[in-house]
DNA sequence: ATTGGGCGTAATGTATACAATATAACAGGC
DNA sequence: GCCTGTTATATTGTATACATTACGCCCAAT
């Protein structure tokens, strides 16, 4: 163990476990959701359990807590790694997207208030700043992290919670099938979205939101590599 | 040990792991929605371990999956319990469902073909029988069992599987906010459903579905009981 | 009599040891 | 030369032992 690692681990003996482990579970997600841990990636229990100094068995539980958002992929007796979103997948996740989002803005429309609106806009600003800066990974979760803030403002917890699962998976795949320099997100879509919900426009925020979504989509290819008898010659071969 | 477990701790002993947990979690999980086990109780690891012949490992990682659906309330330091839903979650659930279940109408009128409806029409059939001989609990199950289904035949796998979760969860909030002999469902509303579907009316089976739906939610007596000094004497007092 | 503190028990949280199994390397045969 | 069967290694699956913490009981003091 490195000392790193023993720093790490000793901090954390009398700090409570569950904090730690939330700390984790957010480690890896971000790294999904980054792109810094790629889709087919695999993750070893062994290698997770020292990089983070705690035994398997919270790393196992992290993994299955993942699995079940469908984040990572757990194959019985092959470990986990990172899903690899088909296209099938994707297409249903915009659609629900396009269903549920679209549905809650009415409500969000009904509800907001003009300090959750400032709070909106600060997001919205800051993932324009990370698009500008070229950090394109970051700007991804921060248009994430709009979407599903918009979400919890219908005041639905259950809601929420379901469309913060399908932003994640958005994320990644984005990060597949997304092409590169090209976010999806126009940068001004959220600001003129807030502009509708803070004039009670409700109607108007889901047609935009729907056209939103349906912008992201399409920006992306959605050709599927085929895995099923690979070209080694054209990959390996001189 | 009762024989019944004893042998299905025989028969699994050889068989795969993977579907010995498959069983075990919906074993616990079709209990908890037929309110064989009631919400507030707890379950101890140690005796589910036992029962089922398998050691705490496992039982904690059913658990785990449970609470994600959010069927059972993991306390730290507690251990888990049958979660008792709040008159918010409840809600929530509900308002979920009209959102999505009704939203996803169009595409089974769309998707639909006569061997899925007559299935449909014997789900519904089942349904009505298990009411007919009194027998609640299983007609609240089948009838989660028919909306799942018809999530199904959308043709979106997430938008089914949250469906799922949410049938579960109302299957809860039925158990405790339901009158009993009261079950929500009216016994032909299902049947009216498929007719709609089978005429390939898709708005019409929204519109239906919206009204279903309200009908079960509006049977529900939305009273939380006070957990917060409790009157002692009207409980436990001759 | 009730409340507060201390202690014993019981249950959960965590790590580790062991078993089962899949992958990969390698040797032998067609 | 390629394919197949075997063995070695590495990784996951499972159980159990230990540590930690909460609950219930008892006793004493106000």
């Amino acid at each position: 163990m490195s000392d790193a690692q023993a720093v790490a681990k000793r901090s954390a003996s009398k700090a409570e476990g569950d904090e730690r482990h939330e700390a984790i579970y957010r480690a890896v997600s971000d790294a999904i959701v980054e792109q810094r841990l790629k889709p087919g990636a695999r993750l070893r229990e062994d290698a997770l359990a020292e990089v983070f100094g705690i035994s398997r068995t919270g790393i196992r539980k992290i993994l299955q807590r993942l699995a079940l958002e469908q984040l990572v992929t757990l194959t019985p007796r092959r470990g986990a790694s990172v899903t690899r979103p088909t296209a099938d997948e994707a297409k249903d996740v915009f659609d629900a997207r396009q269903l549920i989002e679209c549905g809650l803005m009415p409500d969000v429309a009904r509800r907001m208030n003009e300090k959750e609106a400032a709070e909106l806009r600060d997001m919205a600003q800051r993932e324009r700043q990370a698009l500008r800066s070229g950090q394109q990974s970051v700007a991804i979760r921060l248009s994430a992290d709009f979407h599903v803030r918009l979400a919890q403002l219908s005041g639905n917890a259950t809601l929420a919670a379901f469309v913060e699962t399908l932003c994640s998976r958005s994320s990644l795949i984005l990060a597949v099938y997304g092409h590169r320099g090209h976010l999806g997100c126009e940068s001004h879509d959220h600001d003129d979205l807030i502009g509708y919900l803070e004039a009670g426009n409700g109607e108007r925020a889901k047609a935009f939101m729907s056209r939103h979504l349906k912008a992201i989509e399409a920006s992306l290819s959605m050709v599927e590599e085929e895995d099923s008898a690979p070209d080694l010659q054209q990959i390996f071969g001189g």
